[in-house]
DNA sequence: TAGATTGTTAATCGATTAACAATC
DNA sequence: TAGATTGTTAATCGATTAACAATC
């Protein structure tokens, strides 16, 4: 694997769907694929997909194309979802619970150690077979097991002063799925924000920007 | 308002932040802000700023910047979260119980005029104030109700077929939540993904090129 | 009026696409 | 070997940033 130093975003944020796309692949049995048919399926260009692999190595062969497989795996590990970083959630109401229930977190790398509400009605209730948490004794459980992500799962308002928390806890990312940003506050400090509202705000436009059925042009 | 005609996809992504940073300001009793000050509290350039704003026209006053609920409203209508379409949403499940109690639909463009689930258990409970219906009632309901937005909360497996009858329904955009990726597959229709399976994978390619604590450079 | 800040044009930067020699 | 397809360099395209005249 070639120095990874400073890969693009968009590069990284394409790599998920690269692997999606590879494991459906495999599963159909196929074993070899060239960029140019790769892209085909994708709505890439053959360019981009070259490009993008190429800034961790040349996994494919000349002639040939690509191996799924092998590619699928390469794709695994640059992601790093072989690693398992500790995971905590913070808030078990209905996002909370969907998500925790929803999503196959060992197989993206994480394992969902812990989750935590402060409303009495919820704590000791059991969210995908973990049982919830009084966010009392989430320093203490910080200490003891040292989790590396967070899962904000709170209301906005809350959210900074979380945060804050967290990170002098020891958390070293977030997967934000509240309103607020958490714009820079902290250095070395990975944010990824999931801003449901800002979603389907886009949606919104795009749906009134749509041509109307029948207009000319 | 300007000609809109093909504003860029990086431009529309930023209009519901700017939205969301304005409400606050109005919300604090602030009048007016400068593209300057605005972009410090954002993280973006005062450049960028407004040239996203100059797409749509000029919402400002030189020596002066801009009036912070004027410009809420412009916003807003670009968004045009004043329109409320129709939405339905396919799947009551863990995720879709979530999404329907947890997003002001009605803030944001829509109203949600219907939920289906084809789980017999499911049906006919009640899910944020609405009752779940029968998905073997779909056809009808839609030609009745004329929905324009599905929101996709059904395993990955069904999301195509979904999505293609749904299409024939009339649905003219979808807010996807599964894993599939409905590329392309229609004209005219718009998709707005949130995949977060995806997100999780690129938070953890993050976490694991975070510089390790102590380590230099 | 003088100062501030916009709207807009020009310059820069970065990402995508195209082209092609290398090579399986 | 001939055909296919990569890895990589060069060209293009688009988005962001800088600069500044216009003007409130």
């Amino acid at each position: 694997m070639k120095n990874t130093n400073q890969v693009s975003i968009p590069v990284i944020k394409r790599l998920p769907r690269y692997h999606r796309y590879l494991e459906e692949l495999k599963d159909m049995g196929i074993v070899r694929i060239s960029s140019k048919e790769l892209s085909q399926r994708m709505g890439l260009t053959a360019s981009q997909i070259r490009q993008d692999l190429n800034c961790f190595g040349g996994f494919g062969q000349q002639g040939y194309g690509y191996n799924i497989e092998q590619l699928y795996n390469e794709i695994g590990l640059i992601l790093g979802i072989d690693k398992k970083s500790k995971a905590i959630m913070i808030g078990a109401g209905n996002l909370g619970h969907a998500i925790a229930t929803h999503l196959h977190f060992e197989n993206r790398g994480f394992d969902l150690v812990g989750i935590f509400d402060n409303n009495p009605a919820v704590v000791g209730t059991s969210v995908g077979g973990r049982t919830v948490m009084d966010s009392a004794t989430l320093d203490e459980f910080c200490e003891k097991e040292k989790p590396v992500v967070a899962i904000l799962c709170i209301p906005a308002e809350y959210a900074a002063e979380n945060a804050d928390k967290l990170v002098q806890l020891g958390i070293k990312g977030f997967w934000n799925f509240t309103q607020c940003d958490l714009v820079s506050r902290y250095e070395n400090v990975a944010v990824e924000n999931v801003h449901l509202g800002d979603s389907l705000m886009t949606l919104c436009y795009q749906i009134n920007k749509l041509p109307e059925t029948g207009e000319i042009k």
